[in-house]
DNA sequence: CAGAATCCAGCACGATACTG
DNA sequence: CAGTATCGTGCTGGATTCTG
């Protein structure tokens, strides 16, 4: 089977799985994708409705970072008041099989 | 679809991702797994070079939770020198699919 | 060989107040 | 409404030494 070790181009050692985790790894990052994934687009204050005790710190940085990943996309609207969408990006959906296991498998160790 | 947070028997709110990411979130749980699900038995040296970098004690730190969550086999011998083998169980294996993804996914979003 | 025991640093994460 | 800006704090993870 493929090591998921390998050697990148400085020669440094890398690990596949390791990268998967430093792109969506943490508290709530998955969380996010998923609601994205499968409620569709959002606005700011209603992810804050579906991730129960996150704060205004947590969700922007995380909004952020998985905007800089290319992840999911903002859109926002020149209006008053504000309006910002969140919407999952054509590269976010690629996680989608990962985002299916997280769930199937939590899901299914529940006791 | 399924939204991934449900309501527990006391009525607290759970999510079956935020259950996945506590039995196997960490820089580590995943990456050992993945070695135990592919590379097969592994002793506590063995295990170490596997995992560049990792520190006795985050290694034996997360050998003893995984073993806890019964998702990997702890198997000792009585011998001296002492021989201490760990594999994956049948409830590690579950996590197969996840593990598998979370390379593919890594691989294929490598620059 | 396979850990256990300490001690410690950094940062992930959180609480709260303020703002265009 | 959709965020910043500060200011904490605890826990994850690391370095090192000791042991059966």
């Amino acid at each position: 089977m493929t090591d998921p070790i390998e050697v990148d181009e400085n020669g440094k050692l890398k690990c596949s799985i390791e990268y998967t985790l430093n792109k969506v790894g943490g508290k709530w990052k998955l969380v996010i994708l998923w609601h994205l994934a499968y409620d569709g687009k959002q606005r700011y204050n209603e992810m804050r409705r579906l991730l129960p005790g996150i704060t205004h710190k947590m969700l922007s940085q995380q909004l952020k970072e998985l905007e800089g990943e290319g992840l999911i996309v903002r859109k926002q609207y020149n209006e008053v008041p504000p309006k910002v969408e969140y919407s999952i990006s054509e590269k976010g959906l690629t996680l989608k099989p990962l985002l299916e296991e997280m769930h199937r498998w939590g899901k299914e160790q529940w006791d």
